[in-house]
RNA sequence: GGCCCGGUGGUCAAGCGGUUAAGACACCGCCCUUUCACGGCGGUAACACGAGUUCAAUUCUCGUCCGGGUCACCA
C-alpha cells in the first residue's frame, strides 16, 4: 500500500463504493447519434433570475432539437446561502413560463430520471468516491490552512507582488506533508479541506472550442483548487465534474461568468479520466442602469425585473417572455415566427452555435410588442381565463369585478378583436383594469374635460341632440348615420375632408361629435368601438351617463 | 491590477474579404380613418479608433479605447 492509498484510507475510511460502482449505475445513455444531452443547475437561493430562465430554454431547447434530454439538477452545496423555499421558486417559475424538463428534480420532494439523484446534497457518496480515488493517486490532498492564514497568505503575496494570488506553488504549505504529519494534525482533530493537486504550469496555455466563443485560449490553471469543503460537501467545480460526468452530459451550457475557471475544469476531467463534455458559455442579459446610463448586469437587489417573478406579478403573458427570449437566443427565430405563427415553440429548429457571443440589453418595450402581438390573436374568452386567473392572485378589484358578471367582462375583451387586423392595445394583464374600468362604475372615474377646439355649450348641445336619436338597438351603420344626421344642424359637418377644406366654415367634423359622446360616455377621448361599447352599457347606463355628462357640461358654461 | 470574453443604427441583430451594409422593435412623416389602435407606404439612423495584410477590409492580424466577467471552504 503506497502512502497516498494509506491517506485515501485515512480521509475516506467510510465510503466503501467506488467510482467503478457509479460508472456502472449511470452507463452511458443510448441515444441516438448526436443526441445532447444538457442540464439546467441553479443553486437554490431563493428566486429564479431572468438570465436562468434564458439559460434553462437554451437547455431546453438545445436537447429537443437533438432529440436528446434537458436535465434539472439543484446546486445546494452552499449551506449559508439557501434559502428556505428557494427551490419553490424555481419549479414555481419554471411552471409559470411552461419550462419542463425531461429528467431531474419535478417539483418539492419529487425527482424522475435514472441519472439522479438531482440534488447535490443526495450525491455526497460519488463525490466521496472520487475524492478517494484522487487522494489515492496523489492528485489530492488535505489542506489544513485556516480562513486566517490564507488571509496572511493573500497579503504576503501581494506584498512580494505576486502575479496573482492564490493557494500554489510554495505557498501551497500543505501540498508537502508527509503521511505522518496528516494522520497526526487529523488524530487532533484539526479541519481541513481537500484540495486538487494542479499539475498546471503558468506558462502553458490550453486551448478549447467554445460552441458559442469559439476557439479560446487561456494559461493553465496553478491553483489547487478545493474539491471538498471542510464539511466534507463538493465546491461548485468538483460537482460539476463528477455530475456532468455521471449524469452523462454531453453539452454543459452556462453563463459566460464560468469561462474563468474553465482550465480548471479542464484540468480536473483530465485528473479524474473523465471524457470532457462540450461546452457552450452564453452571453449575458443585461440592463441599463437608470441613474448613471450604464449597462450592467442584472442586480438581485436594484432590479426587481430581474426575477420571473416580476413578469408575473406584472402579468406578462406566459408566451410573450418566451417568444423573447427565443429572439435573443437566435435571430432567426422572428422569421421562423412569422413562417409558422402558430407553431409550438420548441419545434423551432435551435441551433446553439448561431447564438451571439455578446451580452445584450433587456429591452421591455420589445417585449411590449411581442406581448401584444400574442395577446391580439387570442380569442376573449382566452384572454379573459387568464386576466381572471391573473387577477385572483395579484389584483382582488379586478377579480371582484370581473366576478360580477364574466359574460361583461368577455364582452368587453371581446371589442374589436374578432376583426381580421385585431387591436394590440393589451401587452401585459396589470393594463386590463384600467382598459376597462370605464364600464364599472364602481372604478369608473368621470372626466369631462374637452378638447380645446369644442366649447362647453356646443357639447352640451350635442349630448342634447344625442339623447333624442340614440336608441341602444340600432346597429352600427345606424347609429353612426344618425350621428352625422346630427353635426349640420349644430354647425358641425359629417364630412371630415370637407372640414379640412374650409375649416373656418364649420364648429368641426362629425370627428368632434363623437369625441364629446365618448368622453360623455367613457371620460376618455380614446377608446376601442364606441358602439360595442354603448351595447355592453346598455340603454339605462348610456342615457344616466349623457344625463350627468349634460349637467357637467352645463355647469361650465 | 492580472487573466478572459465582447464592441455593426437608440435596442436586438444579419452579413464573415468585393453588398446601394438586411430585418425586427423604437422614433418621425404620409395614407386609411368618427377617436385611439390596427393596417399600408415612406423616412432618420450603424460597421469604436489607429496601424498592418490585401488589388480590395465591417469582415483577417496587431495595438488603443470602451463595456462586461473573473480572481472564495459562492455558485
Amino acid at each position: 500500500m503506497t502512502d497516498n492509498e494509506k491517506l485515501a484510507e485515512l480521509l475516506f475510511g467510510d465510503t466503501d463504493k467506488t467510482v467503478e460502482y457509479f460508472e456502472e449505475k449511470y452507463p452511458p445513455r443510448q441515444l441516438p447519434e448526436g443526441a445532447r444531452v444538457t442540464r439546467f443547475a441553479p443553486s437554490p437561493t431563493g428566486y429564479l433570475h431572468i438570465g436562468g430562465l434564458f439559460g434553462a430554454l437554451t437547455d431546453i431547447l438545445t436537447a429537443k432539437a437533438s432529440g436528446g434530454v434537458s436535465v434539472l439538477r439543484i446546486e445546494d452545496t452552499d449551506k449559508k446561502r439557501e434559502v428556505g423555499d428557494g427551490l419553490e421558486a424555481i419549479i414555481d417559475g419554471f411552471e409559470a413560463f411552461g419550462l419542463g424538463f425531461d429528467e431531474g428534480v419535478t417539483g418539492i420532494g419529487s425527482q424522475k430520471g435514472d441519472y439522479g439523484p438531482y440534488i447535490q446534497s443526495e450525491r455526497l457518496e460519488i463525490y466521496w468516491a472520487v475524492a478517494k480515488r484522487l487522494v489515492s493517486e496523489g492528485k489530492a490532498y488535505p489542506c489544513f490552512c485556516s480562513a486566517e492564514e490564507l488571509d496572511g497568505l493573500r497579503a504576503q503575496q501581494e506584498k512580494e507582488g505576486a502575479a496573482f494570488g492564490g493557494y500554489y506553488g510554495k505557498w501551497a504549505k500543505c501540498r508537502n506533508l508527509t503521511y505522518a504529519q496528516i494522520e497526526e494534525k487529523i488524530k487532533n482533530g484539526e479541519q481541513y479541506v481537500l484540495r486538487f493537486r494542479s499539475e498546471g504550469s503558468e506558462d502553458k496555455r490550453i486551448v478549447f472550442d467554445d460552441i458559442i466563443k469559439s476557439k479560446i485560449e487561456v494559461p493553465e490553471n496553478v491553483i489547487d483548487e478545493v474539491l471538498l469543503k471542510s464539511n466534507k460537501i463538493p465546491t461548485y467545480h468538483f460537482a460539476h465534474v463528477c455530475d456532468d460526468h455521471f449524469m452523462r452530459t454531453t453539452h454543459v451550457i452556462r453563463g459566460e461568468e464560468w469561462l474563468s475557471s474553465i482550465a480548471k475544469h479542464i484540468q480536473m476531467f483530465k485528473a479524474c479520466g473523465f471524457r470532457l463534455p462540450k461546452y457552450a458559455h452564453t452571453p449575458q442579459i443585461m440592463k441599463i442602469d437608470d441613474e448613471d446610463g450604464a449597462k450592467r448586469k442584472f442586480s438581485k437587489r436594484k432590479d426587481p425585473e430581474a426575477a420571473v417573478s416580476y413578469f408575473v406579478k406584472e402579468g406578462y403573458p406566459k408566451e410573450a417572455l418566451i417568444e423573447y427570449l427565443m429572439g435573443l437566443l437566435n435571430s432567426n427565430f422572428e422569421d421562423w415566427r412569422r413562417a409558422n405563427p402558430s407553431a409550438d415553440v420548441f419545434t423551432f429548429p435551435f441551433n446553439l452555435k448561431k447564438m451571439s457571443a455578446s451580452g445584450c440589453l433587456f429591452d421591455l418595450v420589445k417585449l411590449a410588442d411581442i406581448s401584444k402581438n400574442a395577446v391580439s390573436v387570442m380569442k376573449a374568452q382566452t384572454v379573459f381565463e387568464r386576466v381572471y386567473e391573473w387577477a385572483e392572485d395579484y389584483d382582488a378589484e379586478l377579480y371582484r369585478l370581473f366576478s360580477l358578471d364574466t359574460e361583461k367582462a368577455v364582452q368587453i375583451l371581446n371589442i374589436d378583436r374578432e376583426n381580421p387586423k385585431p387591436r394590440k392595445d393589451i401587452a401585459k394583464w396589470s393594463q386590463v383594469k384600467d382598459y376597462v374600468s370605464y364600464f364599472y362604475s364602481e372604478i369608473y372615474e368621470e372626466n369631462y374635460s374637452l378638447p380645446q377646439n369644442i366649447n362647453a355649450r356646443d357639447a352640451c348641445k350635442i349630448i342634447e341632440a344625442y339623447e333624442k336619436i340614440f336608441d341602444v338597438d340600432d346597429d352600427k351603420q345606424l347609429w353612426f348615420d344618425k350621428i352625422k344626421s346630427i353635426c349640420a344642424p349644430l354647425g358641425f359637418t359629417e364630412n371630415v375632408k370637407q372640414y379640412k377644406q374650409s375649416p373656418e366654415e364649420f364648429k368641426g367634423h362629425v370627428g368632434d361629435v363623437s369625441t364629446v359622446i365618448r368622453i360623455a360616455l367613457t371620460g376618455r377621448t380614446n377608446t376601442p368601438d364606441l358602439h360595442a361599447i354603448m351595447r355592453i352599457l346598455g340603454d339605462g347606463e348610456v342615457r344616466t351617463r349623457l344625463a350627468r355628462a349634460k349637467k357637467a357640461f352645463m355647469e361650465e358654461i
